[in-house]
DNA sequence: GTCACCTTTGACGGTTTCTTGATGGTCGAT
DNA sequence: ATCGACCATCAAGAAACCGTCAAAGGTGAC
């Protein structure tokens, strides 16, 4: 069963979409605000995300980052904005689609099953091999050898940027920018710190590291 | 380049897509009517197709049918028509996205962008050939022969200045500016000392350079 | 409040890379 | 043929960078 979650502060709407979804297939899961929608969606795992933008503790964009953060799960914007810079910014934060409030139901059934389509026939696999480990970016999980593995917040960060360049070089700023933020850039003893410790949890031989590279200089590269 | 497919029987409208897109780093190709589409998009394989629906010759969703029967390239649909039964005609048939015009050309790059952004990620980047070396400057990557050839930090920024600019000769001093900035320009020493690396790494024959030229008294070229 | 875990800093040895100087060879001009 | 300018190559010291260890702040759970 296809699951969605749907993120909106106002019951009647999340009620109606949740019977509306409900009633053509779909297994719905509602939260009330970003916060839980960011937990939800670690939690469930939905096949798509049906996000309104005016929530009350954050800002829109800011639950599209924190979810692109680590899942590439379609996202369906909700707004009553209908201003073009609206949507410029929700789907270059990582949107996948915008649709404005009065919206027809049947149109919005349309975009969903557009939307998982594509999900579906997605040919990323959710699963990346690291010598003997495997590593699940969608479900946040390492197992090795029927062992599970444990990373922190910030290796998952720093991991999850290197697997999906598989073979690209990864620049010491570009991973700094994406794992602590636009105001670092030259903390390499962050980077070195953490990718010793990701070694260490992964390379069959941390000393002698074969997926997770060094390039003096640049950054660092994971080799499939 | 992402390539990007328009298909539109009104000039002015294929005109300002094309300019626009264009303008944003995209390689257009257009066509006018639904069957020189299908012929297009099976000869140049895009990564995304803007349809207009009102086409002369065909119906929007035969257009869309005669794509989905091979490929799942992203189809972003423009229409005139507002009316829901349309859009959902539309997206039923395969299209990913539906823009009612009139529209604005920033929402349609959005929407653009998040549609290459999800198919056109295809790890796939551009390599120039040297000999029987491939350089992948995108993933700073060198390889001939299955073999991997590691490249400094500095051999990277001279090749990537000399393949960006294929066949064009380079001076001694806008190489020395890009690559070491604009406080040297006199230092010839260090270039020679770097190009022989690179000769060393990528020429069939180092003494005898055929790609990475030497025009004495004025700067080098690399010839593809 | 205490504890455990994670993040942030600092420091040091070893290795790679960059810089610099010197030598010999090639080409064109005189 | 000789000379000078320019380039290729070699070699060695200097600098930058990385991996590692250790420990000081933060933060949330109980």
């Amino acid at each position: 069963m296809i699951k969605i979650l749907v993120v909106d502060d106002e019951p009647q709407i999340a009620r109606a979409l949740r019977i509306n979804l409900s009633a053509h297939g779909y297994e719905v899961t509602t939260a009330p605000d970003g916060a839980r929608a960011l937990r939800a969606a670690a939690a469930i795992v939905p096949d798509l995300v049906v996000l309104d933008l005016g929530l009350p503790d954050m800002d829109g964009t800011e639950v599209i980052a924190g979810l692109r953060g680590w899942t590439g799960v379609p996202i369906l914007v909700l707004s009553g904005r209908a201003a073009s810079a609206e949507k410029i910014a929700a789907l270059d934060a990582g949107a996948d689609d915008y649709v404005t409030k009065p919206f027809d139901i049947g149109e919005l059934l349309a975009r969903v099953r557009a939307a998982t389509r594509r999900g579906g026939t997605g040919t990323e696999s959710p699963v990346t091999e690291i010598g003997s480990a495997t590593v699940d970016l969608a479900a946040r999980e390492v197992q090795r050898g029927g062992e599970e593995i444990r990373l922190t917040k910030t290796e998952w960060q720093l991991l999850e940027v290197l697997l999906r360049n598989p073979g690209k070089l990864v620049s010491q700023r570009e991973l700094l920018h994406r794992v602590w933020g636009p105001n670092y850039g030259s903390e390499t003893n962050y980077l070195r710190q953490y990718m010793a410790q990701l070694r260490r949890k992964l390379e069959p031989d941390p000393t002698r590291p074969v997926y997770l590279l060094t390039e003096p200089g640049m950054g660092y590269r994971f080799r499939p």
